[in-house]
DNA sequence: TTGTAGGCGTTATCAT
DNA sequence: ATGATAACGCCTACAA
């Protein structure tokens, strides 16, 4: 035991591994409902009423019952029960990414309602990969999962595929990353006003040459918050010149990096950088910093989303805070409805939710 | 359509709701393959084999079977597919939390291999509560996925819920958060010596006075960390005065905070810290801010993890980098070996990655 | 290559 | 309150 082996090159990394002993997996029979009702002498319909803690039943014999399926050590397949009951009670949720916390924070809002239904949730990521999303989303319905909560990719456009599942009887939930096209219930920040808002505080801090750094107008979170933005500027009358708008396909710490280089290149400097996400406002921190521009005397920056990061970053970063945890709660209220009602008629309701205001030293 | 009912306040947010539609699920009953087999006349049977595209089948009879079940929109339903064939392609995957980096990426790892096989993968959070874990634990095996994967949770002492799993014949390999007790493979960073190296460059800088600011020691993690710590202090014959430990008991940007106030309040202040987590690491260079403290002239800081944002504050946090997506790809990977040894003997391995030193601008 | 029939573990619908 | 028994949708010997 813990004799070493050898030394084992894994993806350029030195690993060392242990041969710990070896295991042959037990193959013992499950415990079935026929084989608690067998010992006992009752049928397994008697059985299947005890475990499910029916109303009749004898009080008796669902104890003797229960006390049985403890000894003989007997746990429920949940394949069969939702075979036959068509009910898995369980929640699949589709996500572009775990590794942001708004999603993760989100899930976590979803599992704190679903749980208390007695709801599990499954988790997939897209990874922004329309393919990938197809794919989920047809394992899920396929699985029979009870109601499907969705945050489409970026790639995704086409949304055939949760249509065909809604076909199917399948509830399904968008929120965040939602599209028009489907008549299903959805959740969503209000990215115009709260990009608006945003927009107005760097205007009543004095900055008036305001640029905008953001992603792809094709996805709409990108457009509605560029149309906030915009909306902020024309009412205070300001202009907002071509080359300070500036597009990044990726939200990444390097885009937003170039995006400020190549915005200090242009004579006409702006004053206030309004960016779409919080990690492209740190980037374009960190890009103050090699430029030596100074913020916010310089440069007001402000972001988007209230990432842990910008608050943690110094200036700390002005942005503009999503009630992630929230969002996912009332998502996930809105497709137990929607399951709790069954055939029942449910009204489809579009929830916006308003982000608020965090100034911090940025601005 | 689109018309507005009225203000709803959640959780102190202003929301407004917007009506939509209401809406009846429909209720087509899914075709099966009883039903495809029925309008080709020929037997399930067949048409079960052409769907699993099986060796002993005619090529013809496959394509019509499979262009009727696209015609007819079939789906295959997993539940009943997984009740017969004891298989369910599914992987399990229980983590502390997925909002956090090293989480996130170790599941985006397991993914990235389980998918090459045609595995999916369920993920899960016990955040942190031993209760949770242990019902995730019992649904996994109930749903008979084909094998679990488990970082446990802060508060799990107690490894009977997974022992009763693999008594079960499903197998469970652990990574990241382990346990001694268990006969499973597992995968873990090697702290000791990750913790001991990050130390010894810190000794290296010339700094001779460092402390340490980390978890209850209880968690064997955080326990190793320590320990290499000490080892490499001791072997430098350097002192670690009692009052440059400080615990922690949450891994938070507050607590971290605390612990500098602390620190500088006693009279032998040190000159270095090494922080359990970058977190930490990121609180302790906040109140170096505040303090009016040098870093790293007057206070080396090192912290544990490479998260994103240990690279994003200023000056950058100088820590050592966990391969997460590898610890990852490695677990699935022998869950998988294990899987697909089924009733042969299979090697238990241990393996143990090391973690790399990323020197930045706060040592 | 195809068909027959039994089984997977549970729930649901009848009776009793 | 309990018991038979037929689904649920698919797989898999075994037989043809």
């Amino acid at each position: 035991m813990n004799l070493r082996i050898g030394w084992v090159n894994l993806n350029q990394l030195i690993t060392y591994r242990l041969s710990y002993y070896s295991k042959i997996l037990p193959l013992k029979k499950p415990i079935t409902i026929k084989d608690l009702a067998k010992s006992l002498n009752i049928s397994v319909a008697t059985v299947s009423r005890a475990l499910r803690n029916s109303s009749e039943i004898n009080e008796e014999t669902k104890q003797a019952v229960l006390k049985l399926a403890k000894e003989m050590d007997y746990h429920p397949n949940l394949l069969a029960r939702g075979l036959s009951s068509k009910k898995s009670k369980i929640l699949g949720v589709v996500v572009p990414t775990i590794n942001r916390q708004f999603w993760s924070n989100s899930i976590s809002g979803i599992e704190n309602i679903a749980y208390q239904d007695g709801y599990k949730v499954m988790i997939f990521q897209s990874t922004e990969s329309f393919i990938k999303e197809v794919e989920i989303v047809e394992t899920l319905a396929n699985s029979r999962v009870d109601g499907i909560l969705i945050a489409f990719s970026k790639e995704t456009k086409d949304y055939a595929h949760v249509q065909q599942v809604m076909d199917r009887g399948i509830p399904v939930v968008l929120f965040e990353r939602v599209c028009e096209e489907l008549e299903t219930s959805k959740v969503v920040t209000d990215d115009f006003f709260g990009a608006k808002k945003i927009t107005q505080h760097l205007i009543s801090r004095g900055k008036n040459n305001i640029a905008y750094l953001g992603g792809p107008m094709s996805l709409g979170v990108c457009k509605d918050r560029f149309l906030g933005f915009q909306s902020a500027m024309t009412d205070a009358g300001l202009n907002i010149p071509a080359e300070h708008i500036i597009e990044t396909e990726e939200f990444t710490f390097e885009n937003a990096k170039n995006g400020i280089y190549q915005l200090w290149n242009t004579k006409n400097k702006p004053d206030a950088i309004f960016c779409f996400a919080d990690i492209l406002a740190i980037g374009a921190l960190d890009a103050c910093k090699e430029l030596g521009i100074k913020v916010p005397e310089q440069l007001s920056i402000a972001g988007f989303g209230n990432d842990d990061t910008s608050r943690f970053v110094s200036p700390s970063i002005t942005t503009m805070a999503q009630p992630s945890f929230e969002i996912g709660q009332l998502a996930a209220k809105l497709i137990l409805e929607e399951i709790t009602a069954g055939n029942e008629v449910t009204i489809l309701k579009k929830e916006v939710i308003q982000p608020t205001l965090v100034i911090r030293e940025s601005s």
